[in-house]
RNA sequence: CGGGGCGUGGCGCAGCCUGGCAGCGCGCCUGCUUUGGGAGCAGGAGGUCCCGGGUUCGAAUCCCGGCGCCCCGACCA
């Protein structure tokens, strides 16, 4: 029974004033979800329809793959969390009980779902097994933001594999990637699957799940057949005319120029014949300085990657003494070891010389400092994967994959006993999805001037029957008759049955997005052809009143 | 955590500087008219002006403290 008149969809011709995402913007509008705190969201019965239904894909092809779904409570004794580590991290919420027992609100579940697994599973027989949920997670998030992307309290549907070895991890892992292109597939979206940052849980591998839309807070780096997040793309770097080395190098006099911008100007060489010295304090192994093309930038994440440790730039004061003053430090003569990023082509580069105002040109790498070598650098627009140009675009994350190893087996103490009776250490993988990063991300790609357009697969009602007349009438007579028929096709229909003029229920059926509208109307009964708008382009179509409810069904099987 | 902004009826806002009746548009309710792109007329309801303290004859407005929310950056296991 949806009839507008009897449901619960609050919408708005305004935008409340602090939205900046359009997804956000427009599902407060339409009347899909109503904010109760920072971070907090509460979805309307429209809103979860189309929650539920992204919930029902994932649902549907993870069971495909075997796996096999479960709860686990949101409450969580703080102890396996101590014992992974990770009570640490600032953002969970912790809180005691009446008891005083310390307690945790968990924000994903490896730690409980490594205890159930340690306490089950015996032998190599039990392996492997693939277990998920869709449960709450909260996250105590420095910033909330733009709606439903960046939330404290979210639905994630997390699943868990657990393997006798890495090439069990690895066939649980392609599970996913099977399950997972056909998830995104089906939503309607357009999204990447991309190579991601392991971060410092290490781990073997990971991709993530990308949705590009404009209020995404992540890049990603795409050329054809390559895709990656920027925090780990890799792309030959567009080239840069260097001059040839000079004998020595040579000082020059740069008096107050201690910019990239400066130096080539006075000099009059390319920013990428400059070379960028960026002095970093590595964990363990303390100042490096590492050196990029002038024209290009670090990538603080490759970098850490590539020294295997966590990096901090280093202040004035901490180079200073091992190699030089800020604005004009350079590698020649640097009492520190060289980072040399592998877009540094051999010629003769200009340096910081080390001593203020004066700069070196003509300088050669290896010859004039010794350097190790690392792609440290961030890709930029116009770079070329196997010589395709290589484009950014913002993205929001929809989902990832990630190849955990031990790390929480043997946290835990995860064992099974092998064929030979040997103890060995369950591997593991984990891997999620945000239901509402999929909605929100549907709603940014495929939004226009009027409103949201779903696909066809996330939509909160596959039609709205728009009924143009008041009280009692002939047009009414018919709406309701086709409202039956039309569900009787198994679609799930919207009933705009309000007492309200036609302006009004077109412009909030466009709002709301369902991808076809139907109208009746004292024209449709005349005419003898009902009105069908398709929501996405807008597009008007007739279709006879005779076997009408069956011919919408049709066209709504055509569309995206 | 650093920077910026905002809290006044359901939504959007004005009023604050320079203290003196709490206002506007939309929405909502009632009646009549209207009925294919957010209608017209008439009448009406709805407010702890974020909270607490202070100054003052008098505070939405000035002062102090707090809370909440948004945006940019940092962070995001």
């Amino acid at each position: 029974m949806t009839r507008l008149s009897a449901y619960l969809l609050p919408t708005e011709k305004q935008a409340p004033a602090d939205a900046e995402a359009v997804s956000h913007k427009l599902m407060v509008r339409a009347g899909l979800i109503r904010q109760l705190g920072a971070g907090l969201w509460t979805y309307l019965p429209a809103g979860w329809r189309v929650h539920r239904k992204v919930e029902q894909i994932i649902r549907e092809e993870l069971d495909a793959i075997g796996a096999q779904e479960l709860l686990m409570p949101v409450l969580n004794p703080a102890d396996p969390w101590r014992r992974s580590g990770r009570i640490e991290i600032d953002e969970i919420f912790k809180l005691e009980d009446r008891k005083g027992t310390e307690m945790v609100l968990a924000m994903t579940h490896e730690e409980i779902v490594t205890t159930h697994v340690a306490q089950v599973v015996r032998s190599y027989r039990d392996l492997p097994q693939i277990l998920y949920q869709i449960q709450v997670k909260e996250r105590d998030e420095p910033r909330p933001r733009a709606g439903v992307l960046r939330t404290r309290e979210f639905i994630m549907k997390d699943s868990y594999s657990f393997d006798r070895d890495e090439a069990g991890l690895e066939e649980s892992y392609a599970k996913h990637i099977a399950a997972y292109d056909r998830i995104f597939e089906r939503t309607g979206l357009e999204w990447y699957r991309v190579e991601s940052d392991v971060g410092m849980m290490g781990g073997s591998g990971a991709h993530e799940y990308m949705a590009p839309c404009a209020a995404g807070e992540d890049e990603v780096a795409l050329a054809p057949g390559y895709a990656a997040n920027v925090e780990v793309a890799s792309a030959d770097p567009q080239a840069v005319e260097l001059p040839a080395p000079l004998p020595e190098p040579e000082e020059v006099h740069t008096p107050g120029l201690t910019t990239v911008e400066d130096v080539a100007r006075r000099l009059g060489v390319p920013q990428g014949a400059v070379l960028k010295a960026y002095p970093v304090i590595a964990e363990g192994r303390g100042l490096v300085l590492v050196m990029v093309r002038g024209d290009h930038r670090v990538n603080e994440v490759k970098l850490r990657n590539a020294l295997g440790a966590q990096c901090r730039p280093a202040t004035p004061d901490e180079f200073a003494q091992k190699i030089g003053p800020a604005g004009f430090i350079g590698p020649v003569g640097a009492n520190a070891p060289v980072v040399l990023d592998d877009a540094v082509a051999d010629g003769g580069y200009v340096t910081g010389a080390n001593r203020p105002d004066f700069h070196l040109r003509g300088v050669e790498p290896g010859r004039d400092f010794p350097f190790e070598r690392a792609d440290v650098r961030a890709v930029e627009p116009g770079d070329t994967v196997g010589g395709e140009p290589v484009r950014i675009e913002k993205a929001i994350e929809v989902g990832n994959i990630f190849k955990l190893g031990t790390r929480y087996s043997s946290a835990i103490g995860a064992h099974y006993l092998d064929e030979s009776g040997r103890q060995q250490l369950i591997v593991m993988g984990c891997y999620g999805i945000g239901p509402a990063r999929i909605v929100a991300a549907a709603v940014e790609q495929y939004a226009d001037e009027a409103g949201i357009a779903w696909p066809r697969a996330l939509a909160p009602f596959d039609v709205e029957l728009v009924v143009i007349s008041r009280g009692e009438s002939e047009e009414r007579t018919f709406a309701d008759g086709l409202y039956e028929q039309l569900k009787a096709t198994g679609l799930d229909v919207l009933y705009d049955d309000r007492d309200a003029g036609p302006g009004e229920k077109f412009a909030d059926a466009e709002l709301l997005g369902a991808p076809l509208r139907v109208t009746v109307g004292r024209r449709t009964l005349a005419g003898g052809e009902l009105e069908v708008q398709i929501r996405r382009g807008r597009e008007r179509r007739t279709l006879p009143l005779d076997g009408a409810a069956e011919a919408v069904k049709a066209l709504w099987e055509t569309l995206p």
